[in-house]
RNA sequence: GCCGGAGUGGCGGAAUUGGUAGACGCGCCAGACUCAAAAUCUGGUUCAGGCAACUGAGUGUGGGUUCAAGUCCCUCCUCCGGCACCA
């Protein structure tokens, strides 16, 4: 064995075994419980980052924890490689994306092939081949078969200067990011997927998801957001024809309460009124200015004009004036809202405003309307009745809505309905580097599907953007076709899918990524679903959800057997680091790198200043921040890698927190996992002939654990407690503990040199024989995070020629019984002494021994003892006066 | 604005899920080794008081429930993620 623990050596041997006898390949074998774990595949940005690390480490733990519980497992791995990226990149050094992409695959693959990830690489894809997005096309005509992709009008950002439609990650505060210009909302035509369609089964299937954060599946519900509620009209008259303002509410109890009604600026009926009031008019165009965020929507100053038409209040008859308001979405229900001031936060704060009347229809008792606040009005749907309502005062929510929407029915203006917040899914984008939508625009025959055998529809790889607009539309060679069905000259569509169709079935293409016949086969039925998916946060709503919809489509069509591609959930935090910047009076702030930093303290450890190491001056702290390019606060992963290896990245991001909290990088803190590895290597090397004889000549083997000597059993029932709680931590994937579980073994062992040698223990095989168990459990739970030097030191040490051969190590459930306890004594519930006491002494045995203890005497006596509690193998607390 | 989450020593974080707050690690202090430094090892380290035993305070804020609250309930504050064309 080497004195000196040499990760790059050891590691590219380890990894150089692997890859030879391919003990990552999965295979499908009916007679084992298979296991897939899955990471979200990376977008190839150039190099891996930080959050990849987190994301990948965290992966392969729970990958080679389940190979050592005896599953057949999967971890595959691919490319999320369509994106706008590739498109800035191109624009910036003039290469074609395809190239940039490929380039970066290559990179990123050795990069992840370095930190020893249990990967099946037979298995990879990438979203920009065609034999995969030949499959997106393909189901996107199956859905248009069935109607569940449509096309219709969608409204973008629109760049007035560069005539292109921007993503709203161009568009910086309302302005074009290129040209600065502001930024205009238009409609074009675009495709859908009706993923509204499967809102209810959506929703509902997250019940049975108990794999899932609890956090996500509550996001996800409220994005779907079912309301129930009445659908109804307002009659009008517009141009001498009866028309009919329809409003959703989920207050149909506030009707009688409607003092004004509010539509969006792209509602029909404020562009009819737009187009003989000038005023209105330009109010109009002002609302279709910025951008089509909705965070941005939501914190506009709330405005509005009068349209000056009128409308018939159903129930009451009276005359309700139409607004057009910048807070009514047209996305939302019918675009339109009826306004009940009295009773909601928006309305009133608009009726105020503008002067409008507000109309109390709802009384709580014990609580009056002119003093008390509006809000709790609102929330409050329980306890309030109606009044100022005619027929309906006195009934409560439940009864009003009922009778209202009876009422309404009856007349033909009205029903109740279950409304969503969840859209369709727009998926044409105007951009290049993504998987053509396969249609054909004919003069004769209108948009005609590309037929089956024509897939896949290839993108040209060869094209560089230059920000004007998609290069595809001057592509003649791929414009110009014949139309399918009659012959003639036709153009090809142009727009590219979203790349969330990309990333929403990778999942079970990786069951069978080698057929080019078909989208999924067989083998699909035995991997899917995903046992084990694991990703950052930031995609608990879209690409989660859009995943789940896709997998239901691909269910309908007779592809899955699963509803749900994924049984289990993990969440991951993101990775943040100090962010350090200067900012010159009236010059530029700049931002700098915190491994250029250097951090003075004082005696007591506390921070006294931050100096930037090349000029020695004071650079300023702007807090913790996400790794950004922006914000330079990003920490390489290779020359991490290069420098301490892949066990000690793998180790400080596993002990650093909860996989599902945030990361703090900190230097230190990998040089403390570096420290650790390195302890346990020299205390092999320095146990290395101990633990080899006991393997070759057997020394332990006659020995009983039940007749060791109390020292031996004392320590063995630590080590064997540690395991239990790093077991138990396992479960809840709370690695952290996990790893701090493996230090504080190592300590045990450490600290007790005398022991372990067999120097104060006879006989000393004892010493020995618990040397090695502790090892081999030590060494067995370790190789989950850190492999590479606990499959070489399993190896060196003679415990068997494969670490990923051996079975998960369990508790010995005899060491972990104690015959004593220690009990924790408080007085009025403070910490007063401290007892031990028989493991079986019963309660009265307990008090007493409590009550004896000298420091509790002090406390309790001249005092009236009201009771005692003893809480079994914990505390007891004496209660006095 | 709406939805979701998080606040514990100088720092990252533990706390058997209502039962010893601060495990483990980092940093810092002292010591050993060394001509010296680095590395390594040993001890100490929540704050305040005390030589010590020990005592008091303490988990973002203010209140509540309980024998007992970091953990449960209510109020407020700060920070982070998502908001449908970033992936």
């Amino acid at each position: 064995m080497d004195k000196h623990y040499d990760p790059g050596r050891i590691e590219a041997a380890v990894q150089r075994r692997w890859e030879d006898t391919a003990v990552f390949r999965a295979t499908e074998d009916p007679g084992r419980e298979k296991f897939y774990c899955l990471s979200m595949f990376p977008y190839p940005s150039g190099k891996l980052h930080m959050g990849h690390v987190r994301n990948y480490t965290i992966g392969d733990v729970i990958t080679r924890y389940q190979r050592m519980q005896g599953r057949n497992v999967l971890q595959p791995m691919g490319w999320d490689a369509f994106g706008l990226p590739a498109e800035n990149a191109a624009m910036d050094n003039g290469v074609p994306p395809s190239t940039w992409t490929r380039e970066n695959i290559a990179y990123m693959k050795q990069q992840l092939k370095s930190l020893g990830f249990a990967l099946d690489w037979e298995r990879e894809l990438a979203t920009c081949d065609p034999d995969y997005y030949k499959w997106n096309q393909w189901l996107f005509l199956r859905m248009l078969e069935k109607g569940i992709a449509y096309k219709t009008t969608q409204v973008v950002n629109w760049d007035p200067v560069d005539q292109t439609v921007l993503a709203n990650e161009q568009v910086i505060d309302g302005r074009g990011w290129r040209t600065g210009a502001p930024v205009e909302k238009r409609e074009i035509p675009g495709y859908y997927l009706g993923i509204t369609r499967y809102a209810e089964e959506l929703l509902a299937d997250l019940d049975n998801l108990p794999g899932w954060p609890e956090r996500v599946r509550t996001m996800q519900a409220n994005w779907i957001g079912k309301s129930f509620g009445v659908r109804f009209a307002f009659p009008c008259e517009i141009d001498g024809r009866e028309e009919k303002l329809w409003v959703f509410t989920t207050r149909a109890d506030t009707i009688m309460g409607v003092t004004f009604c509010a539509v969006a600026a792209e509602h029909p009926l404020a562009e009819r009124a737009a187009r003989d009031n000038p005023e209105l008019a330009a109010f109009v165009e002002e609302c279709k200015q910025g951008t089509v965020m909705e965070a941005d929507l939501a914190t506009l100053e709330k405005k509005g004009m009068p349209t000056g038409i009128f409308v018939t209040h159903p129930l009451s008859g009276e005359q309700i004036e139409v607004w057009v308001a910048n807070y009514v979405l047209m996305a939302y229900g019918e675009g339109a809202v009826m306004a009940v001031p009295a009773h909601d936060e928006r309305d009133f704060a608009f009726a105020k405003d503008q002067g409008l009347a507000i109309k109390q229809v709802i009384a709580i008792p014990g609580k009056d309307f002119s003093t008390d606040a509006w809000r709790d009005w609102y929330a409050d749907k329980e306890s309030g009745v109606c009044v100022h309502s005619g027929k309906y005062d006195g009934l409560t929510y439940d009864e009003a809505t009922d009778a209202i929407a009876a009422d309404l029915e009856a007349l033909g203006l009205g029903e109740k309905q279950v409304q969503w917040r969840l859209r369709d899914w727009g998926v044409s984008r105007q951009r290049y580097w993504g998987c053509p939508i396969p249609i054909i625009h004919c003069q004769a025959c209108g948009d005609v599907p590309v037929p089956d055998e024509q897939l896949p529809v290839v993108l040209p790889d060869d094209c560089v953007p230059d920000g004007s607009g998609n290069p595809l539309n001057k592509r003649e060679d791929f414009v110009n076709v014949d139309c399918p069905r009659c012959g003639q000259p036709a153009r090809r569509e142009t727009d590219t899918m979203d790349t969330f169709v990309d990333s929403s079935w990778y999942f079970a293409r990786y069951c069978c990524p080698d057929n080019n016949d078909v989208m999924v086969d067989e083998r699909v039925d035995y991997w899917m679903p995903v046992d084990q998916y694991i990703g950052g946060i930031e995609h608990a709503i879209l690409h989660l959800l859009y995943s789940r919809f896709w997998t239901k489509v691909m269910r309908d069509e007779g592809l899955l057997k699963c509803g749900e591609p994924f049984q289990r959930l993990l969440t991951q935090g993101m990775v943040l680091n100090e962010i350090f910047y200067r900012h010159p009076q009236g010059g530029r702030i700049s931002y700098y790198n915190p491994a250029d930093v250097e951090i003075k303290t004082d005696a007591k450890g506390q921070r006294s200043g931050v100096l930037l190491k090349e000029d020695g001056e004071p650079v300023q702290s702007g807090g913790i921040g996400t790794m950004s390019k922006s914000k330079n606060n990003g920490v390489d992963p290779q020359s991490l890698i290069e420098r301490y290896g892949a066990d000690t990245a793998r180790f400080f991001m596993m002990f650093a927190s909860h996989p599902e909290q945030t990361l703090e990088w900190s230097d230190t803190g990998v040089e403390g996992a570096y420290r650790f590895l390195k302890r346990l290597w020299a205390f092999c090397v320095d146990n290395e002939n101990i633990i080899k004889n006991y393997h070759t000549a057997n020394m332990g083997q006659g020995l009983a654990w039940k007749d060791a000597p109390d020292l031996i059993k004392k320590l063995r029932h630590e080590i064997h407690t540690l395991l239990s709680q790093a077991n138990f931590d396992f479960d809840k994937y709370q690695f952290n503990t996990v790893a701090s579980a493996c230090m504080k073994m190592l300590n045990v062992l450490e600290r007790n040199p005398e022991t372990i040698k067999g120097v104060s223990v006879t006989p000393a095989d004892y010493g020995w024989k618990l040397l090695e168990e502790s090892l081999s459990l030590l060494l067995r739970v370790l190789s989950t995070i850190s492999p590479h030097i606990s499959d070489t030191l399993w190896q060196e040490l003679g415990y068997g020629e494969d670490i990923l051969a051996a079975p998960w190590p369990e508790p010995d459930a005899t060491a972990l019984v104690r015959d004593e306890i220690e009990l924790v004594v408080q007085v009025n519930g403070k910490l007063r002494g401290k007892v031990t006491v028989p493991a079986d002494a019963a309660k009265e045995e307990i008090e007493s021994e409590a009550l004896a203890n000298e420091n509790v005497g002090r406390f309790v006596s001249g005092r009236e003892i009201k009771k005692i509690i003893v809480v079994p193998k914990r505390l007891v607390n004496i209660v006095v006066a």
